[in-house]
Order: C-alpha cells, then sequence, then structure tokens
DNA sequence: CTGAAAGCGCTAACAC
DNA sequence: GTGTTAGCGCTTTCAG
C-alpha cells in the first residue's frame, strides 16, 4: 500500500531547480522567483504532493499538535471541554491528541509520557491524580491544568466553585426553604470541598450557623440511589431542601423524591452543580449551576497556544464564573409553570 | 523553556560506545553487550532522556497514531466511540488525533488532509459527508468507516439498521399496538432511510400494509418539540404508538404526551433508537434499541490497526447487533411497574 | 534569487 | 558485538 510518497526532491528534479527553493517556494517564504513559485505549486498539485509533517516538526520543532489528557470523555461534561479544546486547537491549525486516562494514575501518567515522546507543543489536562504534577512540572512545554490549580506554577482554567456553592445555596435560602442540606460526592475531591465552602459561606452572609448533620455525602461518587446515605433514605434526616454537588446525584434524589411522591419543589427544593445537558430536558428541569464547559476547553487550549507563541512567561490563571440555572427543581422567582400554556392538555394525542 | 533535549548521542557520548549502540540498547534489538545495555539505560534515566517519536517515526515509517474524525464529539454516543477507539489504540501503544469536524463537509476534508501530513498510520472515520469518500480512496494509509458502509473499498464497522428497526417495530406491533407510527428525523439520511426499511419489513412479515400517512418526519434534525410534524401536534394524525429514529426525538415525543396528559405507555408506545445514557434515566425510561456505541469504535479501531499490521490485504466489513430495550414506554414483557416495590411511597421524606 | 551543505534524532544496513 | 555510514523529508544558514 503506502509506497514511497512524494517528496520536495521529486517536485524539485521535474522542474529543474534545487529543492531548497522548492522548500521555500511552497511555504511561502521569501526569496524565490514567482515563476518558480508556480512552477512548484503547479508540479505538487499534478503529483499529488502533501508536506511530510514529521520531517517539518523534526527541524523546525513543532508538531502543531497539543495533548489533551482526560479522565474520561464518556463524562458528561468531557465532550464539551474536549470540543472547545479542539475548536481553539483547530483554529490555530493545531490537532489534538486525546488521553483518555480512565481515572487510572497510572494510565495517565503513560500518556503523558507518549505526549512527551510525540513532541506534543503543549498539554492541556485535567488531572486524576495530584501526583501527576511533580512529573508535569519537568515538562519542556507549556502544560495547562484544567478543573484544578496545580500544586506547581502552571497556568490553568478553574471555574469558581466556591462562588457556585454560594449562590447555589443562597438562592435555596432566599426561596424560604428552613433546611437546606449539602450532599456531596466525595467530601475530599477539591471540587466537592470547595462547593462545600460556598454552602457554608452562604449560611455565614445570612448570619446563620449550619447544623452540622445536614452535610452529607453520597458513598460513592457514581451517584445510584444506592449510594444515597440511608439516613435519607429513612427519612431521619430531615430537610427541605438540598444543595447537591453535582447534577446526578440531584437527579437521583430528585427521582427518589418523585418515587416517595415528595411535592418538588414546594416540599423539597433540589439544586444540582454542571447543568449536565438531561438537566435542561423538559421532563426533569433541574435547577442547578451551569459551568461553562465548552469555554473552559476553550480558554485552556488559548492559553497553550499563547504560551506556545511566547517562549517563555508567566503561567496564567484564569477563573471563569458559572451561573445559576432555575429551573423546576427549587422554587424562585422565574420558575415556570410545570405545563407550559398554549398546549391543550386534552386529547389531543390520539 | 524548550532546550535542545537529550538525545541518544549524549548518552553514547557519556559511557564511550558509539551512539547506534545506543540505539540498538534503548530498543531493545538483538546485538549489544548486556553491560552496554544496562549502563545505557541507566544514563539515559539519569539524564532524562526519552525518545523522540517524530524522527523514529520519520525512519521507521510508522507514528503510533491514528486519526478519529467524527462529526460532534459533543453527540451523545460520539464519546462512547471515542472511548472504544481510544482503549483499543491504546492497548496497542497507539495514541489518537480526534477531529471534529462540526458536521462541515469542509473541515472534515481539511482534517483528513492534516492527517495525511502528520502520517497517520490509520484513520478510522464516522463521515459526514459522501463527497469524502474519493478522497479518502487514495489515502495511502487503512481507513475504516464507522456507521455507513463507504462507497470505495474500504473497511467499516456499522450496526444493522434495518434489524433495528425491524425488531422494534415488531415489538410494538407484538405488544398489540394498532396504529404503530414511524417519526424519522430526516429521511434521506442513510440510517433513518435503513431503520424506516425495517419498520417496513415489520409490516411486511405481519402480512400488513404501511399507512403512508403514518411515515412522518421532523423538520430538523435538532428534534426540538416545535419540530414535530404539525399533524401531530394537532392532533391530525392519529396513532398508538410511533417508532422514532432517535432517542432525541423519541424523548421530545414523550415529553409532550406528558404535557398533554396521554398516558404512556398504555394508549400510546414509545420507541426510539440509540439507547443514550438519558433513556435509562429512571425518570425517563424509554424503550429503545440500543446500540453497541464502545464496541463499534474498539472494532473500528481493531480493524485499522490489524490493517497496520499486514502490509494489504483486502477490506473487511463489520456488522454490529443492536438489541431492544424494553423498558417503560411500551407496553410488553417485562415491563416493571413504575414505582419499584420496597420504596414506601408515603411521608419518607420530610 | 538560488544551490550546496549541514543538520533535526533516529534506524538500519554494512563492514570490521 | 560494535562503529561507520547512509539516509527518512524537510528547513536553514551560507556562499555565490
Amino acid at each position: 500500500m503506502a509506497r514511497r510518497s512524494v517528496t520536495i526532491k521529486d517536485i524539485a528534479e521535474r522542474i529543474g531547480v534545487s529543492y531548497s527553493s522548492v522548500s521555500r517556494a511552497l511555504s511561502g517564504k521569501p526569496g524565490v522567483r514567482d515563476d518558480v513559485r508556480e512552477k512548484a505549486a503547479a508540479e505538487a498539485r499534478r503529483l499529488g504532493y502533501f508536506p511530510n509533517e514529521l520531517a517539518r516538526g523534526l527541524v523546525m520543532r513543532r508538531t502543531h499538535s497539543i495533548g489533551l489528557v482526560i479522565p474520561d470523555i464518556t463524562n458528561p461534561f468531557s465532550p464539551e471541554v474536549a470540543r472547545g479544546v479542539a475548536n481553539r486547537a483547530s483554529e490555530a491549525g493545531y490537532t489534538i491528541i486525546l488521553c483518555d486516562s480512565n481515572y487510572s494514575r497510572l494510565r495517565e501518567e503513560q500518556h503523558c509520557r507518549m505526549l512527551l515522546e510525540k513532541r506534543v507543543d503543549g498539554i492541556v489536562i485535567a488531572p486524576v491524580s495530584r501526583s501527576i504534577d511533580a512529573k508535569l512540572e519537568k515538562y519542556p512545554m507549556p502544560v495547562v491544568y484544567i478543573n484544578r490549580v496545580p500544586s506547581i506554577p502552571r497556568s490553568h482554567v478553574v471555574i469558581d466553585h466556591v462562588r457556585g456553592g454560594l449562590v447555589a445555596t443562597r438562592h435555596l435560602l432566599d426561596a424560604g426553604y428552613g433546611r437546606v442540606a449539602y450532599l456531596g460526592g466525595n467530601i475530599t475531591e477539591y471540587a466537592d470541598e470547595e462547593r462545600l465552602l460556598g454552602y457554608r459561606k452562604a449560611f455565614e452572609e445570612y448570619g446563620r450557623s449550619v447544623d452540622e448533620s445536614l452535610v452529607l455525602s453520597v458513598r460513592d461518587a457514581s451517584g445510584s440511589l444506592a449510594e444515597i446515605p440511608p439516613g435519607v433514605l429513612s427519612g431521619d434526616v430531615r430537610f427541605d431542601a438540598v444543595f447537591c454537588a453535582n447534577d446526578v446525584i440531584a437527579l437521583n434524589v430528585l427521582q427518589l423524591a418523585r418515587q416517595m411522591g415528595v411535592d418538588v419543589p414546594r416540599s423539597l427544593g433540589i439544586v444540582g452543580f454542571d447543568d449536565i445537558p438531561f438537566a435542561a430536558y423538559p421532563g426533569v428541569n433541574l435547577s442547578t449551576i451551569s459551568q461553562p464547559k465548552y469555554r473552559t476547553g476553550y480558554e485552556a487550549a488559548d492559553l497553550c497556544l499563547a504560551e506556545i507563541g511566547r517562549k517563555s512567561g508567566a503561567p496564567r490563571a484564569v477563573t471563569l464564573e458559572c451561573r445559576l440555572e432555575v429551573r423546576e427543581t427549587s422554587r424562585g422567582p422565574g420558575v415556570p409553570a410545570v405545563v407550559p400554556a398554549g398546549i391543550d392538555p386534552a386529547g389531543v394525542m390520539p
């Protein structure tokens, strides 16, 4: 199949100039007569020539590719982040190498190593492990962290989890819910930690103290129904609103509430975090904190590209705001009726 | 930042052998004394050496990377496919270059071109355009199509849309629904076309003729409520079951039905296609045809890798079966009660 | 403006 | 076994 492909030498021979001239011509560099330039281009087309980025990269020390390392492309917000990175990269003529570490510390390391060997010009990483920092510190190319501020001097783009938690909790408090609980995924995780901080801050703002018995956490990040803390299921824990550390958990609580016949949002307010696509689905309408997923990716790639451009430069930090999306699982201003007006519920469908 | 990095020459000098010996040593090739091998490895570690895949790729004509071209990583089933590709690739020490063409013919072409220049060893593509075939035909590396059988002799892995449509429709018919409609996304699309074929086939099997007034299609692939054909909204089209060409459409129909107070599945059966993650969500429970997304990606990468291994070889075709997932939007055997037993709906939540 | 020559970092004959 | 020598395909001085 793969026969020797056509090179600038081939086209140089054909048009009777040295191949360095062809190189200059094809890459639009000055110092070539116009007719040579044209002949080169023509011959290139005729021969079906296309440049060898490998060779070019070897000499120019630039591969025009950046690595994207994420724990799980299947995670509801990875795709949007990836798209942001990919689009920004594409704009700059860059290509991205996707590495899914599958939440594994080891694979994450291996992938980073590969990226090193492949000589990517930069790396955008949503790290799973803390230990990766030490390795990444020595990497000779720009590295931009996503979703976590690194323990080393590297650029990063994060969302303001604290503020998100604050806004969510404040909203619930404002809406008049009396006992607002926090239901975390894994409270030792960075994001959860920060969101909880926001929760506490809201209470502080209101001059109220938080009832520690309402600070809960699911047993495992899957957020499946079975992982809801037992106290909640048995009704031992009494609250009338809950701020969940992420949408998956919130969705499960919502589902549970419905199964139990609890009136949401009247007797139970629920606010999630992330705004996964499903949250906005008409039958769900989960109130939640929406994070700029696409923009996170886009900005990260942008930072990375910028650093590639400059020879050196101090790392930069970008913090993106998130936004409260009040839908139908919490009371408050702007909650539409459950059945939109204009559609007659009676006998329209067969 | 990026100072000249350490090469095999550096380590050769250090340990006083020629650099070709170091090359042999480090890449585990025969013909090196063990002590040299060890010294090389040791010195490599000391110096923080890592091979330059670019240089290696240039001479070996192998980049250990494959391109993955998809229309939209944000599409509900892209991530799983991507993961399948990535995982299989990773197993083989390969890396994937992700190209999101954003449903654009032009970007698809550009991306493929880049992959060519980057000298990927193979390409896995879920093409948006038909016209890409002509270009891809000339590509000197393996190309594996996903979701469409190409018009050129190339390997591909597809799912059996016809059979999926057949099974879905048969299920609805078996369940005793009298007027089963088809609601397509864009019936001129390959997948839709095939699924509709399955729908027709089911009727044929039952010796019934299809009522063409029940073969409908939404106005635009977004599948938003507004795109449901007017006849359906106004009640002009009367049916008691509908097989939707994809889950997004099905979900919208479901939502619409609920808003209208139609009893699903009693007075309206709904079956989707794709089994996107939300379909299985407890509050939704959409009956649907589940496609092996991960496996599609995995098999495609596998085919690709296999072709890279062989020097040439005839293209292969893989057809993956899909599976009917009967949940709660259609009557039939195995439909669980809406409220699972074991949870007392009364007064458990605050 | 153009050609010759020297690499980029590595592998692969080919002699010794 | 080991060193020497060619390249892989391209960019880039450096002379002319």
